[in-house]
RNA sequence: CGGGGUGUGGCGCAGUUGGCUAGCGCGCGCGGUUUGGGACCGCGAGGUCGAAGGUUCGAGUCCUUUCACCCCGACCA
């Protein structure tokens, strides 16, 4: 990608209808566009971050079962209406509106509703289960209040996995995997060490559900960790009584502000009886389908890490997820120089290496101050000092040190780390 | 939804107790000098002051209504 050819633009001053960090920073370098509260579009840049950490995800959902599929915003009162939650009164982030011929329609906040109900054509018999269906899909709620940038918006992307076991036993094994899964993928997305495990309110089904809570100042939750065991407690579900079930004592715990970025429920065969999606047993008998649902929010998660990884002069992206893995700054338009720079940016994108080549005709100063900004992990500078010299220089975004290398040895260094990245991402 | 705050060129801001052609910085265009950390000089384009209504000889400045945005709270399956 060329800076020249995108649109968007830097900026040297952060708008003044944001005060949340993330929401500053990401619109100052160009990678979100405010559209009213809690309404974002993703500009080129911010969109790849957006698809790097879908990816991820992705990939985390295939290895475990996961079947991708994409349901309707649009959604039709029927299903809704079977488990209540078509009522505004029970359900008040809907926004709803209406076919031309008066019909209501909702738009889709979560589907559960819209699962079960297309599940019930396909699920038949005990044979058909397990199944694990997700999506990544934009909700709309219509939020009271939105904030905190892109942390809480009234539209947003979601990754959403629902199970559809036979029973509590088959559901609680994959509900096992789906943890393992979901560490994996926040230790993917460098949040791994401050993201906990932790125990939330679990509706009429079971005791807790289970949230996956980052450790953020600009979260809105408020959790007590146990870095002992590893877990945390919302302080929505702190009380005596569950702290003595979960066999840990008030004092150990450390109270800290986190954003929720997972959730796993437990929905029971509630739903899918009050829904009618049955199969046949082995015994013959009919039996309700046991759903078990799993969140994680794309875009809170890229909210948070920008929150998290910045410094005085912008963003600092982890690079599983940065829009580029370098920024190529090429100083100079002699023909030597565009030459060198030029060849550079086709051979590291031949190998793969993501490249944000700025090839604009601006000065240096510039070039740095928007690759720090924009928080590419690793800067490259072609010049031409460094094409007379053979080697360029090469610096990573979170380092102040240098190293002159011939263009060889920026390839091999580039190419390998990518190489590195990618095979503990396997494991 | 309750409380608080803010709306002035694309962005960030200043506009004194209402006063004449609404300023500044950034950005943008043209010319020139520059060229490794957001250059400098000159010229230039661009706003009717969130919107509507009102008071006044005169409103960006005062009043009313309204819209939008931000923050706190409530809410968040």
């Amino acid at each position: 990608m060329k800076v020249s050819q995108l649109f968007t633009k830097t900026s040297k001053t952060a708008p003044s209808d944001e005060t949340a960090k993330n929401a500053q920073l990401l619109i100052q370098a160009g990678f979100i566009y405010k559209v009213m509260a809690g309404v974002y579009a993703y500009t080129p840049l911010g969109l790849r971050v957006v698809e790097n950490i879908k990816q991820i995800v992705r990939e985390e959902m295939n290895a475990i079962g996961g079947q991708e599929l994409i349901m309707t915003n649009l959604q039709p009162e029927g299903p809704w209406a079977m488990t209540t939650r078509w009522d505004e009164k029970v359900v008040d982030v809907w926004f709803k509106t209406k076919l031309q011929d008066g019909t209501e329609l909702g738009l889709a906040w979560s589907h559960e509703e819209a699962i079960l109900d297309m599940m019930r054509q396909y699920v038949a018999s005990y044979k058909d289960l397990p199944m694990y269906v997700y999506q990544f899909q934009t909700k709309l709620r219509n939020e009271l209040r939105a904030k905190s940038g892109i942390m809480r918006g009234r539209e947003f992307v979601m990754k959403d996995m629902y199970s559809l076991s036979t029973d509590a036993e088959q559901h609680e094994k994959f509900y096992q995997v789906s943890i393992e899964a979901y560490k994996r993928v926040f230790e993917r997305l460098g949040i791994g060490d401050i993201t906990y495990v932790t125990f939330a309110s679990g509706g009429a089904f079971t005791k807790f559900s289970h949230e996956f809570q980052t450790i953020c100042e600009a979260g809105e939750d408020i959790i007590y960790l146990h870095r002992g065991k590893n877990i945390a407690v919302n302080e929505e579900v702190l009380d005596d009584e569950n702290l003595k079930n979960l066999g840990i004592k008030r004092e150990e715990l450390e109270e800290v502000k986190s954003a929720e970025v997972g959730n796993i429920f437990n929905f029971g065969t509630e739903k899918a009886e009050q829904m009618n999606v049955m199969f046949t047993n082995q015994d013959g008998s009919q039996q309700a389908v046991f759903l078990g649902s799993y969140g994680i929010g794309v875009t809170r998660l890229m909210g948070v890490i920008a929150e998290l990884a910045s410094d005085d002069k912008g963003l600092v992206w982890p690079e599983n997820i940065a829009p580029a893995k370098v920024y190529l700054a090429r100083l100079g338009d002699e023909a030597d120089v565009i030459t060198a720079a030029d060849e550079l940016y086709r051979d590291l994108e031949k190998q793969g290496v993501t490249v944000l080549y700025d090839d604009r005709d601006t000065r240096a100063g510039q070039k740095f101050a928007d690759a720090d900004l924009m928080g590419i992990p690793y800067r490259v500078v072609v010049s031409a000092k460094t094409v007379a010299s053979g080697k360029h220089e090469l610096k990573a975004r979170t380092s102040q040190e240098t190293q002159m290398l011939s263009s060889r040895d920026i390839l091999d260094q580039l190419v390998t780390s990518t190489v590195e990245n990618s095979t503990s991402n396997d494991q």
